[in-house]
DNA sequence: CTATCATATAATCATTTGATAATATGATAG
DNA sequence: CTATCATATTATCAAATGATTATATGATAG
């Protein structure tokens, strides 16, 4: 049960196009930050304070492989199920994400 | 199914605690202007000014009756499963509704 | 009609939010 | 070590948000 300030802050940090969009992708894969930005076409410093915000709300966590920090859905966040009801009302996802996966690797960065 | 921008339309509309409380209240009835002034000790005009913005979101409804204006939730809305699994995420209401009924009318109001 | 009650609206202000530009950090390659 | 790549952080600014104050509207009572 949560109160009415926390529910609050969790409405507040998905209630972003860009962070919904984020969400969307994550309930599919881990991704990182230069592919969000070549994803949704935003720059680089404004995907990492949307990551930051999710981060912040606990929903999402964060690792680091060599050069780059890969985010995920923590899908045992009590939200989460909430989380994915909210997902479900979106649109599907307009890009397939096997489409940039060749090789077995990921054509987004470098 | 909704563009993102939709649902973050609705995300933003119910995600504010004052809202959250007018929402969590109107599952259980009807209520007006001043019981909610009453309920949630905050001025008329903001008040009011919250209602709008549910109204504008199209999840409630209002309907005059003599001086009053009573609001009540669109249970058609597309949003309502999602809300009300919201709704389940929030603390029991510390009023009981029942408590201000006496003689079948409500006495918060005049 | 006039006074009053319930509600709505408008103006103002402080705070929050999200984008951008500039800069800093941190890891790897050579 | 130095250069470079990926990411984070900071400062700045415009727009949105929510509370307050003052005022307007709209219905009812007398």
């Amino acid at each position: 049960m949560y109160s009415h300030r926390e529910i609050e802050s969790f409405l507040k940090a998905i209630g972003e196009e860009t962070r919904l969009r984020m969400i969307a992708y994550l309930t599919i894969d881990t991704f990182c930050v230069c592919e969000f930005v070549e994803l949704l076409q935003m720059s680089q410093p404004s995907i990492s304070q949307h990551l930051r915000r999710l981060k912040e709300a606990e929903l999402i966590k964060e690792e680091r492989r060599g050069k780059w920090v890969f985010y995920s859905l923590d899908r045992t966040h009590p939200m989460y199920p909430l989380l994915l009801h909210v997902v479900n009302m979106l649109p599907p996802l307009e890009e397939n994400v096997q489409s940039f996966i060749v090789d077995g690797k990921r054509i987004l960065c470098e």
